[in-house]
DNA sequence: GTCTATATTAAGATAGAC
DNA sequence: GTCTATCTTAATATAGAC
């Protein structure tokens, strides 16, 4: 008789595994029940929801690493250039050396809930004006500083696009090299 | 009694439409039987593999469509940078305006069958080694223009990313924009 | 808080009539 | 070549015991 209960943060940490491996539609309760260990009645009693609702989790969890781990990095104290390559390892981590999809890129196809759209373009929106803000520091103007936060979240987008279709992680190393430069220069 | 009977083209071009917007787990037979006019079984019936059948028949399509639209506007006669403003008009209508996605994004997720992913890597590589030999023109080394290829493709993915992402087509369309410049300078 | 058991609906797939 | 009918499996979801 065996009670495997998981920590909230574990069951989190594997559904936004799943989710952003397999996308939305790519996730049954079936294989949330099996990564996490939990019967899918367990799971609604966690999320009464259904999927929908642990998406939306999802969600939450990713902005929440935006905003404690990636965001902080770039507001640091000392030269832009390091705090920029900070980020960039922090990204190489989370987006597994590019073996990993972004949940802005496998989240967003249509058939989700107004919530989980809403909710996913706030992110993005709130990673362009923390990359803005960056950009700001080295004497752009805030247009130009947009247009180098939104050029450098497209190369992000892209080269993990590129390098899951090709299976190889170069595209987006390269993108994550060039990520210093994209927000210091123009 | 009806016999609604549609013709390959039309039925080839409703499954593209289908895959490229809701991804692969995300279309049913349901859906295409309801997109088609044709039952479950007639489906069957002109693809006797099922879903992955009709995955490999899309990407099939799609890459037609690179061999005998995309192509050979780059191979035209003419000046580069017209010829480039061509390809951007064609890929303009294809994503129309960044509103449809792209099926290396969303057909790129695992999951699917060893020659789904073999023919989406051979579709993507075909592009990127088009838009290079077009760069090469240019006076580009031949490591250059593959650099520049890609860097291409990476911009002409995450931009529909963000697109789809944002409800904002505006991404897309800068990138389309720049794309003349992307493929004749460095 | 997690389980077993079950209900309901949808998915992928096939048989056989026309 | 398309249909109706049906099968089997999987998906989402809930009830109720512990």
């Amino acid at each position: 008789m065996v009670r495997p209960t998981i920590s909230e943060t574990e069951l989190l940490d594997a559904a936004i595994l799943l989710f952003r491996t397999h996308g939305a539609e790519g996730v049954s309760l079936s294989k949330l029940s099996e990564a996490t260990g939990l019967e899918k009645a367990s799971l609604y009693y966690r999320f009464p929801g259904g999927k929908e609702e642990m998406i939306l989790a999802v969600l939450t969890g990713v902005s929440q690493w935006l905003e404690t781990s990636l965001f902080p990095a770039l507001r640091q104290e000392g030269p832009p250039r390091k705090r920029a390559a900070k980020a960039a390892e922090l990204l190489r981590a989370f987006y597994e050396d590019g073996k990993l999809s972004c949940a802005v890129d496998v989240l967003s196809l249509p058939g989700g809930s107004p919530r989980r759209h809403e909710a996913l373009k706030a992110a993005l929106e709130a990673w362009i004006a923390a990359f803005a803000a960056f950009a700001r520091e080295s004497g752009m103007t805030p247009a130009a500083a947009r247009n180098v936060a939104e050029d450098a979240l497209v190369r992000i987008e892209g080269s993990l696009v590129l390098s899951r279709a090709l299976s190889d992680p170069a595209p987006f190393q390269r993108t994550l090299k060039l990520l210093p430069d994209l927000l210091t220069t123009r």
